[in-house]
DNA sequence: GTCTATAAAGCGATAGAC
DNA sequence: GTCTATCGCTTTATAGAC
């Protein structure tokens, strides 16, 4: 294999592992693995990353980033109506699982994302639970302009993402078609529930 | 180690193993492991499974098992109103997959489950399709008695055992105190969505 | 039924030549 | 930057003594 410019050469290994590890997991995916996808030999590898543990925290850092950056962007749009900012924000979770993180890996990543890198206290505030506070002050929102009727955010928030993250297990996007439509009527149903009275 | 009848040693082996998969995942669990959990040395494995494999099927037919029957015999239950049926069916799914696999593992079962065991074919009915349609008909009954409206019960379906299987990755015991409960309170907030108007 | 011992394979990591 | 080669370790699986 002919050396090529460093930066091109890492992201090709990136998404090659990322797209290893979608499909067989964590555990599941070797070095040998990655560099047979990649072309080159494993001990070549760790030209990109001095571990596998590296590797993982690697791909968990651009998934964290480009989520983050998602979700704010959302946030930041004023065309939307509160519920309908919330119906973004589910809708990108529900991508995000599917499309982007397939089922066998997506408890790796949450638990990987759960657990906190301070070794120190128990249950520091996660990035996760950074990620759920977004969901949560929208559906506050919802409920304080009387859209939704007066409920318990975090109970709502995880009974709304995890319809959204277990598209991840059936969706099958050459048997059931384009996700949003499938997304829309759940969150429908979800959200004829919540709503305020009359 | 001394030797102990069969059968009570069977299940010691077969217990051992599932707690401690249902804590470090399949890959995570060597046999070294379970040879620890129990008291006797690796190589005496051989004589409860044959192969990992062989353990890892035993473990899920006795998972499934545990399901089917539970399922039969909360639809066997006449003292229900079909929305009540629908309740216990989906307070089951919580407690099955919240309290007896934890989340590292749930993925791993449900991709063991998913995949049939015939080679031949592609997407057969599957263990995971039959348990899913026990739901469905519940859900339909509820349509038909006129307790939902007329809503699509596959991807009902979905949405709700969403939220269930949910539980598995946010609920801990100690910190939420009973599962039922808050269960219940988020299948209100979606039975809520689906009730027929008026 | 349990043990010891070992085979055979795969893993991640690393050193050193080019 | 890539390769070869190898180390040390863990894994599953198996054979044979007691």
């Amino acid at each position: 294999m002919p050396p090529k410019r460093s930066a091109e050469r890492h992201a090709e290994v990136l998404d090659a592992a990322i797209e290893l590890i979608r499909q067989k997991g964590i555990d599941g995916t070797s070095l040998q693995d990655i560099a047979d996808a990649v072309g080159i030999k494993k001990g070549s590898l760790n030209t990109y990353f001095s571990s596998k543990e590296e590797l993982v925290e690697l791909i968990q850092a651009r998934f964290t980033e480009v989520a983050e950056r998602e979700l704010r962007l959302i946030g930041e749009r004023t065309d939307l109506t509160p519920d309908q900012r919330l119906r973004e924000l589910l809708y990108f979770h529900a991508e995000h699982c599917t499309l982007r993180v397939s089922s066998p890996v997506l408890v790796g990543f949450m638990q990987l994302w759960t657990s906190s890198s301070s070794p120190s206290g128990r249950h520091q505030p996660s990035v996760v639970r950074e990620y759920q506070r977004v969901f949560e002050d929208a559906v506050a929102q919802c409920s304080r302009k009387r859209i939704f009727r007066k409920i318990d955010p975090v109970l709502t928030v995880n009974g709304l993402m995890g319809s959204m993250s277990w598209c991840a297990f059936w969706y099958n996007k050459d048997e059931h078609g384009p996700l949003r439509p499938l997304v829309d009527e759940i969150i429908d149903m979800a959200f004829d529930g919540l709503r305020a009275k009359g």
